[in-house]
DNA sequence: CGTTGTTTTGACCAGTTGGTCAAACTACGA
DNA sequence: TCGTAGTTTGACCAACTGGTCAAAACAACG
């Protein structure tokens, strides 16, 4: 039923996402243009047309395939691990993923700020049990005397905020820090404060 | 040679400033429109004309508005008083920004994921002049041992992130600590956090 | 080579965009 | 009350927007 795709149909189709990615991480969904992503792909408008049936399914495509890649170290944290260690871990998972995918962070953080049109579901679904999942664990930590007392929720928050800093606001933290790599500290950084936070 | 405003000018500006910072807030410049505007405001598109030159110009009257008062916490942060309180003091100065203005927070974090186009000289300039100068100030207190080693940058990276993170992922935050106010409960886990990182 | 399916394009469309303008309307002090 | 400065509007414009379409160009394969 489902043809194969040709050689060129999936170069075309990376293209386009990888200049679509550029466009809508840095504009947003409605700040961004046909005209600016066929320019940044090199393809004719009409041509992106072609491979997606509009604006939108781009956006979706796009969006779909951050999301399955977005949640993932939060699933990979061990409840029987150790819990600093752990936390730790995660923690770096994230930062790395700043690091390596920062036009993803900033997509996500575009979607977020316009109040998460496209992605509402994933957030008070599948985002929310997990991180309810989360919270349990945290407090069990707490609770066994694993880790020092701690609001779970905000300390989950202190990671994403942290870590997506430096990927959303590249920008600010280029002009502060000159031509430092903020990822070369920030690790070593990132570990210092959780250590602290938590080691009881 | 400046003539004074009436009332009406006055008024209508504000609304047009107010009912802007909804739109821009959320859609960023290029996402937003005159129409999405000029509907916020109850006011005719060609009124906004009349109040403003252009698009850009009510997008950088909120920009100086906003930038006036959101650098300001830092200034206040006084080189002589006890290391740990002042820090702890600047940090609930964010956070009650975030709390209180929202939506220039957002603002804010629109135009750096944007990348910065209408402020790289204010983050290069006196944003970045207002940092180095704290810097220094953080590593004279961990040179005197006030407070415990810790990178200057990233820590007021940390208090930048935590406390934005409130306003600019609301949703995400909401999302997931469902009707529970997140302001409520962060003062005093920031509070915590900076005490156990810092507290020698 | 020729045929068939895939890819690319330029012309085109209707709706939206930021912005202009003259005319109409309103506030208000003399 | 009148005159004038300040205010509001609807009609209008050129450029841009997302999207369509038929025709042309190309690839692949016997």
């Amino acid at each position: 039923m489902k043809k194969p795709k040709t050689r060129i149909q999936l170069r075309n189709e990376a293209i386009i996402l990888g200049a679509s990615l550029d466009v809508f991480s840095q504009f947003g969904f409605r700040g961004s243009t046909l005209d600016q992503i066929s320019e940044a792909a090199g393809l004719s408008k009409a041509n992106l047309l072609y491979y997606f049936p509009s604006k939108e399914a781009i956006h979706a495509a796009l969006l779909a395939q951050l999301l399955e890649t977005w949640i993932d170290p939060l699933k990979r944290l061990d409840p029987t691990g150790d819990p600093v260690e752990e936390l730790l871990a995660y923690a770096h998972r994230k930062l790395d993923m700043s690091k390596r995918f920062p036009r993803e962070s900033r997509l996500f953080a575009n979607e977020i700020l316009q109040g998460a049109p496209h992605i509402n579901n994933v957030l008070q679904g599948e985002l929310r049990d997990l991180t309810d999942q989360t919270h349990q664990v945290i407090t069990k930590w707490v609770e066994a005397g694993a880790i020092r007392p701690v609001d779970p929720y905000h300390l989950i928050f202190t990671i994403w905020a942290l870590t997506q800093h430096y990927a959303d606001f590249a920008v600010q933290v280029r002009a502060i820090m000159g031509d430092q790599d903020p990822f070369e500290s920030a690790g070593d950084y990132l570990e210092t404060l959780l250590r602290r936070l938590l080691t009881p």
